[in-house]
DNA sequence: AGGGTAACAGACTGAAAAGTCTGTTTACCC
DNA sequence: GGGTAAACAGACTTTTCAGTCTGTTACCCT
């Protein structure tokens, strides 16, 4: 049974770099043999484990980019008390990691989103997948919010996820450039800003 | 002197399809010959009027997506009273013709600075200085805004402003997939939301 | 009107890259 | 320990693409 463990583990290592190359050197930049020289595999050893660019593409982010999203960005939030301040954290935490320049795969995904765009309509679906698993989620945490009086019953939570996830896209997007620190400084103080009209007012 | 215009017509066409097809497939998966497929021209006609494909893109950067985010992104707002319903109206409008799946230049700016970030430095250079020059006329606009009575005193107009430029491009990255329309109904709506923050309160 | 140059055509070159194929090593099973 | 199949190595093929080069057409100037 060490065979099965050994496919498994050089997979995982395959899909790992795979991703990090990926990301650093956009899809189409990168070729086969860029990853595996990063990995010291062969050609051989690749296409034994994966059909395809594309279908290796897909693997990437089926297991691994899905999963990471979910941890970093959507299960923080899930089922707590208080989504705003929960979100506010999680934003933040996401915008350090990616200050000191590790993969936020936030960014990963909304990066191959636009690569992707009006190119393969089958990678898009699996790519807008994660961004829906993320935007529903959001929704369910602002509606029990609602009910746990942490969040003005008035707003629209569809609304307000949406513009969320687009204003953390895009702000992760102008950190490309150096001052990232001050962007991520100015951002979650727009954003507490922001949250000041979504938040439950009592009534005095 | 009929040369001269002939010569400046054939690269204006050559430039302003190369920005579609760009912006359609990716600087990195078009090829030049994709571009002269479109342009029914050939190879010798191109590398008479341009180096190589690197200069060609630079100079479709300056030439026209600088003057196109201008004329429609800040332009619009510069100098007007009011800054705050103009920056709404100007950013709806830009989101109605990408709508209609016409280019909308600062979606097609922020598509380019994905992809080259990490890749080209000297083309993210030439791409951020608009990013800059957007970002300082917003900042001057909520200033005139402060002063003209229209935008609270106490706001931080430079976190204002790219919290502006990160949510417009970011809700742009989202409006790829089918339904753009309420996307954009959801995210002027926010907006709107967002701005009575910023909006100078009457003292009652 | 005809020489000269700008503007363009298109075959060609060299490099890169996806995918194939044949051979070799490594682990497992009897 | 030897047969067998999985796991891997790496040369090879085919296509694509950026850039070159030589030849041709159109325009301009005198």
């Amino acid at each position: 049974m060490e065979k099965q463990l050994k496919r498994m583990a050089t997979m995982q290592r395959i899909q790992t770099t795979g991703l990090e190359v990926f990301y650093q050197k956009g899809y189409f930049n990168t070729s086969i043999d860029d990853i595996l020289k990063e990995l010291s595999l062969s050609k051989g050893a690749f296409y034994y484990h994966f059909q395809s660019k594309e279908e290796y593409f897909i693997s990437i982010v089926q297991n691994l980019l899905f999963r990471k999203v979910y941890s970093t960005l959507i299960e923080p939030i899930e089922g707590q008390e208080d989504p705003l301040n929960k979100i506010v954290v999680c934003f933040d935490n996401a915008l350090e990691t990616a200050e000191h320049n590790f993969l936020d795969y936030g960014f990963v995904l909304s990066n191959f989103i636009t690569e992707f765009n009006g190119k393969n309509p089958d990678i898009m679906n699996y790519l807008q997948d994660i961004l829906k698993v993320w935007e529903v989620n959001l929704v369910t945490a602002l509606q029990k919010g609602k009910s746990d009086g942490f969040v003005n019953r008035h707003i629209d939570s569809e609304a307000v996820a949406t513009y969320l996830i687009a204003s953390y896209i895009g702000i992760r997007t102008l950190m490309v450039e150096g001052n990232s620190k001050m962007l991520r400084y100015k951002y979650i103080q727009q954003l507490r800003q922001y949250f000041r009209l979504i938040e439950h007012k009592e009534p005095a």
